[in-house]
DNA sequence: TCACTGATCGTCT
DNA sequence: GACGATCAGTGAG
């Protein structure tokens, strides 16, 4: 696997949202290493009502306005993580959310942290996803280009076919297709009419 | 497989 | 004090 550079990212948050569909997040965490090929984002675009950057800067949510390429975390519903991969220019305020994987290496590391047995369900959902891969607050604003324990690498099997749709869980801006997954990919979240 | 509900807590109003 | 970029469990079809 190799690295994705920052000048390989797009700088626009929908680019990079479609971008990363197919492409591979890795975890090397204390207990080894746990991998997954992203099959579903959802863009938090400038302007964008529903996204947390939306009211300006805070202390929970600045490090999305870092530059492309990394990760804002926030702990969401009391329960759940979510890893978000930042875009566009430094101090713009916009990411993208990772909502589902494909598990790869580190099965037995993630039934363990997920108390799951069912591949299928391992990284299927946002939260379940960051819990698979061993993320939580601790990573959040690493940088995700650099030589650190979270990256990206370049898709291995790039996505063929990228369906669109509303976002998940919203309340604003319901309308938008700012929702990215592969088609007909079982990994993907959500009920099966979201899928196709 | 899908729809619905309660859990749970950090953040901002 | 209300509200989430969610999840697991439950019950019906």
């Amino acid at each position: 696997m190799r690295r994705l550079r920052r000048s390989e990212l797009p700088e626009s948050t929908v680019e990079l949202a479609r971008f990363l569909i197919g492409t591979i997040l890795v975890h090397d965490a204390n207990d080894g290493r746990t991998s997954a090929r992203i099959v579903e984002t959802e863009a938090y675009v400038p302007g964008d009502a529903s996204s947390h950057a939306y009211r300006g800067m805070t202390a929970r949510n600045r490090t999305m306005f870092l530059r492309r390429g990394h990760a804002y975390v926030y702990f969401i519903y009391g329960t759940s993580y979510c890893l978000n991969v930042t875009s566009e220019r430094a101090g713009t305020g916009a990411a993208v959310l990772v909502r589902a994987g494909e598990p790869l290496e580190g099965g037995v590391i993630m039934q363990r942290r997920r108390a799951c047995e069912r591949p299928r369900d391992l990284a299927r959902g946002p939260g379940r996803l960051a819990a698979a891969l061993g993320i939580d607050i601790r990573c959040d604003g690493l940088d995700l280009c650099a030589a650190g324990p979270l990256w990206l690498a370049r898709a291995e099997s790039p996505a063929r076919d990228i369906g669109e749709s509303p976002r998940i869980g919203i309340t604003r801006e319901t309308t938008r297709l700012l929702r990215f997954y592969e088609r007909r990919n079982p990994y993907v979240s959500g009920p099966a009419a979201l899928r196709a």
